[in-house]
DNA sequence: GGTTTTTTTATGGGAAACCGTAAATGATCA
DNA sequence: TGATCATTTACGGTTTCCCATAAAAAAACC
């Protein structure tokens, strides 16, 4: 279960909604640090004792200003603070979204969640602290998806020129078309919707749309 | 043709890739400012003179610190210096991308470009400065595309429900269902598909495919 | 060189999307 | 209330997409 919580967290707005939707989940033992300095000395101060944190929230980009410190971003934070207290539960809160990052955290920092900074990121947090709670550990399904299935999917040449078509406005019996002038091979009609299934399937998808909005997302076109 | 320029921008990364397009374009007097204040004393100062900017590169959004500052924003900052020097090219380059600021800025400010921070922006940035050397203004297609065309297009409920079911997965014959479910009216597929067909024609594309990819891409859905 | 294996392309039937038109519903106003 | 107008929904024909299967081509292997 989770109780006491530190939001590391530079920005002022997100501070306040995060801490908003810990008391929407019924935990009021909060504190927050705006510098990572200051959120691993937190951290350090409580480690050994009876008021030690059951959850870190942190961002990985921290704004520098006027202030000199020793950790500027997230992962320096995170691995700092694996070596003080090891059980602490990381819930990374970020807007940076690309796969290799988030498998970076995932696979190497051992991250207990990550969640993006985006629409609906306030209810991915209750779910995740929930998932959390349960000794789960929590990322967005499209990358759960990419880490339980084939990890580090990669996208051909073939492949993002397909998406990219599609994201362009090309009707998918124009694609053929298309590839041959792109000189990319293969290009018959068959193999164009033979990968796109593929990566429907692999990416858990549904539909040409939600792909090229995965793909948008993700920075892969 | 684009001598001397000043970068307003708080993000030191952002700030040096700036400068190394700018290198890249051949030119190398520019001078950068960290805080808005400090861009308008830096036009302040060259304004009347022989060593007056000709353009300023500018984000939007400046992290406020410890540092006590009277502009906060790259809209004050616009503002103040159109005062001061009103020939000056402004290039706003920031990571904001809804289509209302962007016509604000193009409409009330008379900004001369407009650059989102986004993959290819470095690209963008040489081929804006050198629409500017030419006396065109440069926004970016989709825009270009809105302004031209209908402009002030508004995204209602409806039509974004609609476009954010497709990046769900959700199929055309199912999203009457689910409009239902979401107490948005109209919900009929009719209705859905004339809605879809009136959204391509306004922003120029072709498919649901490039519809998604735009509304993504502007930060609509 | 010929056989097996893989990859690519072609084909056809069925589902979904597209598009025009007509019917139905709802709003407005005398 | 009833007539008019606008909006929403329903329907049918056509195109595109989807999917399974088979043919063709290319690559790998002996």
């Amino acid at each position: 279960m989770i109780k006491k919580v530190l939001i590391a967290e530079d920005h002022e707005s997100a501070n306040i909604s995060v801490q908003k939707t810990l008391e929407d989940l019924g935990i009021t033992d909060f504190q927050h640090a705006y510098y990572c300095d200051d959120a691993l000395e937190m951290v350090k101060q409580t480690a050994k004792t009876d008021r030690s944190y059951d959850l870190m929230i942190t961002d990985l980009h921290f704004e520098p200003d006027d202030r000199k410190v020793s950790i500027t971003n997230g992962i320096d934070l995170i691995t700092a603070v694996r070596e003080v207290q090891p059980d602490l539960k990381i819930l990374v809160f970020s807007a940076d979204f690309t796969t290799s990052t988030i498998q970076m955290l995932y696979n190497k920092l051992d991250i207990e969640g990550y969640i993006r900074k985006a629409r609906h990121d306030a209810q991915e947090i209750k779910q995740a602290i929930k998932d959390l709670g349960m000794h789960r550990r929590y990322l967005p399904r499209p990358i759960m998806d990419l880490i339980n299935g084939k990890n580090g999917y990669e996208f051909s040449t073939f492949e993002s020129a397909i998406v990219k078509l599609l994201a362009a406005g090309t009707m998918q019996k124009d694609i053929p078309t298309r590839l041959q002038e792109l000189q990319i091979k293969p290009s018959g009609l068959s193999s164009v919707e033979k990968k796109l299934n593929q990566l429907k399937q692999v990416l858990n998808v549904a539909t040409n749309e939600q792909l090229v909005a995965f793909c948008k997302d993700n920075g892969i076109i």
